[in-house]
DNA sequence: ATCCCGAGGG
DNA sequence: CCCTCTGGAT
């Protein structure tokens, strides 16, 4: 595994990302607590920029529990039938909002345990509400973080607890709130899965990927 | 470990 | 063609 860079060093990359993007925010488009929780959902192996083409137009026909589960299974499904594994996403956001409107009062629970019985809620995309909407200092490990942590060394882990637990002890705690997007945008722009745009690359001088390409 | 599963990029 | 995208349930 790839050897966690030392304290002094994670501040010097994080100042760094906060000198370029002071507040990174999430590219997931929502109008309220319960259309964030959708399109996390939604957006599990999707990209941002597939799932906003199908919330844009679904939101502003259901953007509560009651409308969605006026529009009903097959109705969702016309919405989102463009993101992958649709059928499954569907089936799981209309047994979600009835439960919300069942056991929860018709809100998006505040604690990652209660969010996590939700259907199609794990400990990712509670992660992620809680960062966004509750301003949790939760830690998402999403495939981006998994990926560019483990690659440059900033919180490496073998699985994605091991991730989350890295950035928690590892991270200075001033730049925990953005952590999440800031290493989310990186793996998004610059530290891409298939070829890295190191020679872009703000971090560049601290990572200890051995393939510095161009 | 496997399945789900379309769109976009290379 | 193959790989990847802010995973979760079985």
């Amino acid at each position: 595994m790839t050897p966690q860079l030392p304290y002094a060093t994670l501040r010097q990359i994080f100042a760094r990302f906060a000198g370029i993007e002071p507040e990174p925010k999430s590219e997931l488009e929502h109008v309220n607590a319960f259309t964030l929780l959708v399109a996390v959902a939604l957006s599990a192996q999707a990209t941002d920029v597939g799932v906003n083409k199908a919330t844009r137009r679904l939101f502003q026909i259901a953007d509560t529990p009651e409308k969605m589960l006026a529009l009903g299974e097959d109705g969702l499904i016309e919405h989102i039938r463009t993101i992958g594994l649709y059928r499954n996403k569907a089936r799981n956001v209309i047994k979600l909002s009835r439960l919300l409107i069942e056991t929860f009062g018709g809100e998006v629970p505040s604690s990652r345990a209660a969010l996590m019985t939700l259907p199609g809620v794990g400990r990712k995309t509670a992660n992620v509400v809680l960062n966004m909407w509750f301003h949790h200092p939760a830690q998402a490990v999403d495939t981006h973080i998994f990926r560019v942590g483990n690659r440059t060394g900033i919180c490496p882990g073998r699985d994605e607890t091991a991730v989350e637990r890295a950035i928690e002890d590892n991270v200075p705690v001033e730049y925990q709130a953005h952590a999440h997007h800031w290493l989310i945008l990186h793996g998004r722009y610059i530290c891409t899965a298939r070829k890295p745009r190191c020679g872009i690359c703000p971090i560049r001088d601290w990572c200890l990927y051995e393939e510095k390409t161009a």
